[in-house]
RNA sequence: GCUGGAGUGGCGCAGCAGGUAGCGCAACUGAUUCGUAAUCAGUAGGUCGUCGGUUCAAAUCCGAUCUCCAGCUCCA
């Protein structure tokens, strides 16, 4: 019979395998083949192909390739645990975008030495040569198989309620209940590492025992195994975290507390930079700045259904027990208190649009164990709006704060990396959300077809959403792979409805509005976090908290340089002046390690002639020039918003 | 919140079979007046996260607590 194999005709006999085939076609593909690929389903190389087939062969380039040999690579690293660790018992062990796990259960959680014992054991392992042999067996049998795995059997029984049969991996003394694909055998994982052991849940549910997490990483080569290594390293070294401390933009503090960062003058420059950009941008678009409180009485909560669905996640102010006196909370959110100014009067559907915008300070009590940086904080501040709109302005509008969120991310160079996420509510977890199964039908019908017509291309996110209704979330990943939403947009009815707001249509009647929720550009701390990440520090220079270092070669040149700096100070650049009697040499490598734009050296040429010598972070030598030139450059740069 | 790791001068680290703290860089002072990194000389700076306990004696041992980091869970 034949096949089709990477677009050749191949001859085939009954009972031949896709590495058969592979084989006779050119023994070396063969040996670079991994798996393959017949249809839409990734199949391992054994598999034997019907008349006619078309397959793919895939190496290790491809990612479904790479999710293979990294699962067979987790069911290797299990196979090492088990034998230093008889015990252990076995979770689930999937590989993931950069890697694999495997979690267990162990009596004591795994040490960066037990890592090491574990990945020697696995190089022993990849000697043996193994192959990975499956089989299947009945519900009946896999349970008696997996008699002493708790784990395994709760997997079984899950997949017995279906009828099906379970499938199960066999290497040496190694046996996984594994759908698979798998490579054939172990022999080609050559380079492992293990990266880290951490606690994990059981299932991701908090209610569940705590299991131990091995995470790693392999390749076929060392040499690719180095430089996955050498590439995280790097990423470490643009880590915010480290970098956004290093740098000065922000600082914590003890006696502060978790999650509220302090911002040093570098950070809030950077912040006020981006503030004041995208206040003007939203009046430039029709928003109208609104300024509320920071907190309110329970009542506004409740009205909201805040304090019924978010209370755990609220600053409270007071005993909500007492009801004697008044219970105040932080907000969490801008929502309840932007409406009172559309309440404030009767509104026409004259007045619809309106678009309410505020740099809007929140407050929320994570749990103690979230919070990271800049990304996640207790107290953030929001280029937040809503606006609210007739049934016809709808789409329209979306369509507004979409182009404002794209204009917005891509000024500051972070659309390239974003990916879009349509959050809905899950039908089964409804005590976390409000309004009835029909409003919410209805509010993520309007808003998907919505997204349909704008042509958003976006992955669904059960659960995801707010309590009050589905969001289009613009995800953005960090320097490790992490993913969190940066910008967001909802459209919500419910809140309108508990709020009653309304306005008097044409007809002179009363009806309910519909009610964007949206932010520009996100939160301005997470946003200075991904910046930072992105650019290593280097931040554009219309945005960077210092755009040019004056540099006196001497201090001979002192006053001279003293006046560029005057000159360039009074023409609205944030410049610095290094008056300190050091080296040349030396202060550039300051403003170097400082990451600032541009640094202008006035020697005694320069002095004399009225010109500067100026250097550019990005750029390099951009020569001598007189200092109105400079100038002209530098206003350039900075109101074009180049990303340099 | 859970599991694990960590907190020593501004930063990076050493000291931890208990006897009251060092090193490098940075800082400061003076000299050097220098063209793309670290010249010379000198000076200052720490109740070792915090609180409590054991001890004649604690950075070193014990407990609690706070903060930071990795991951889980949760979220912008």
């Amino acid at each position: 019979m034949k096949i089709l194999l990477n677009g050749k005709d191949i001859e085939l006999h009954q009972g031949q395998s896709v590495f058969d085939a592979a084989f006779s076609m050119d023994p070396a593909i063969a040996r670079e083949a991994l798996c393959c690929v017949a249809g839409d389903q990734v199949k391992e190389l054994t598999y034997q192909p019907a008349e006619g087939e078309e397959i793919t062969l895939l190496t290790f380039e491809d990612d479904r390739a790479k999710k293979v040999f990294w699962h067979t690579s987790s069911h290797l690293l299990a196979q090492a645990v088990k034998r230093i660790y008889p015990n252990a018992k076995l979770a689930i062990g999937p590989a993931i975008d950069a890697g694999f796990y495997y979690d267990f259960e162990v009596e004591t959680p795994f040490t960066a030495e037990d890592l090491q014992k574990i990945t020697a054991e696995m190089k022993k392992i990849v000697k043996e040569r193994l192959k990975l042999e499956r089989f299947e067996l009945s519900a009946e049998e896999a349970k008696e198989l997996m008699k002493d795995e708790p784990y395994k059997q709760e997997l079984i029984e899950e997949h017995a309620g279906k009828g099906e049969k379970i499938s199960f991996y066999r290497q040496g003394d190694f046996t996984d209940l594994c759908a698979g694909p798998h490579l054939f055998d172990v022999s080609k994982i050559k380079a492992i590492a293990l990266l880290s052991a951490t606690g994990a849940y059981w299932r991701g549910d908090a209610n569940r025992p705590m299991l131990q997490r091995i995470y790693g990483v392999s390749f076929l080569k060392a040499a690719e195994l180095e430089e996955h290594l050498a590439k995280l390293e790097e990423a470490r070294k643009r880590d915010h975290n480290k970098l956004g401390r290093e740098l000065e933009y922000f600082t914590t503090s003890d006696v502060v507390g978790q999650g509220l960062p302090i911002m040093l003058p570098k950070g809030a420059k950077v912040i006020q930079t981006l503030q004041r950009w995208v206040e003007d941008e939203e009046e430039k678009r029709g928003y109208l700045l609104t300024k509320t409180p920071l907190m309110a009485k329970s009542d506004l909560y409740k009205i909201s259904g805040h304090w019924d669905h978010y209370l755990d996640g609220m600053f409270v102010l007071g005993d909500p027990a007492d009801e004697t006196k008044e219970c105040f909370a932080m907000r969490p959110m801008t929502c309840p208190f932007q409406y009172q100014v559309y309440l404030n009067r009767m509104r026409s559907y004259r007045d619809l649009p309106m678009r309410l915008g505020e740099t809007s300070t929140l407050f929320r009590n994570e749990e103690s164990g979230e919070m990271h940086g800049l990304i996640r904080v207790r107290q953030f501040t929001i280029s937040e709006g809503h606006l609210i709109l007739r049934p016809d302005q709808l789409e329209e509008e979306f369509k507004g704060c979409l182009e404002l969120a794209k204009y917005c991310l891509d000024t500051v160079g972070m659309l390239e990396d974003c990916t879009f996420r349509f959050s809905q509510w899950d039908p089964n977890n409804t005590d976390k959300y409000i309004g009835t199964p029909e409003q919410w039908e209805e509010a993520q019908g309007i808003m998907g077809k919505i997204l349909d017509d704008l042509g958003v291309e976006y992955t669904i996110g059960i659960d995801e959403a707010a309590f009050y209704g589905p969001k289009l979330d613009i995800q953005y990943r960090n320097v490790f792979g992490k993913e969190d939403t940066i910008v967001t947009i909802q459209v919500d009815q419910l809140l309108a409805e508990q709020f009653d707001m309304t306005y008097i249509d044409q007809n002179g009647q009363k009806v309910r509005p519909y009610i964007i929720h949206r932010t520009s550009l996100g939160c301005y701390e997470r946003t200075l976090a991904y910046l930072i990440e992105k650019y290593a520090g280097a931040l554009p220079t219309w945005m960077a908290p210092t755009q040019v270092r004056v540099l006196p070669i001497s201090e001979k040149t002192l006053d001279k340089a003293s006046e560029v700096y005057e000159t360039l100070r009074a023409a609205g650049i944030r410049v610095e002046l290094d008056e300190r009697n050091e080296k040349i040499g030396y202060k550039i490598r300051e403003a170097q390690m400082q990451k600032i734009p541009f640094m202008v050296i006035i020697g005694e040429k320069e002095a004399e002639a009225g010109t500067v010598s100026v250097r550019g972070r990005q750029d390099g030598d951009l020569g001598v020039m007189p200092v109105a030139d400079f100038l002209t450059y530098m206003k350039d740069v900075i109101e074009t918003k180049a990303k340099k």
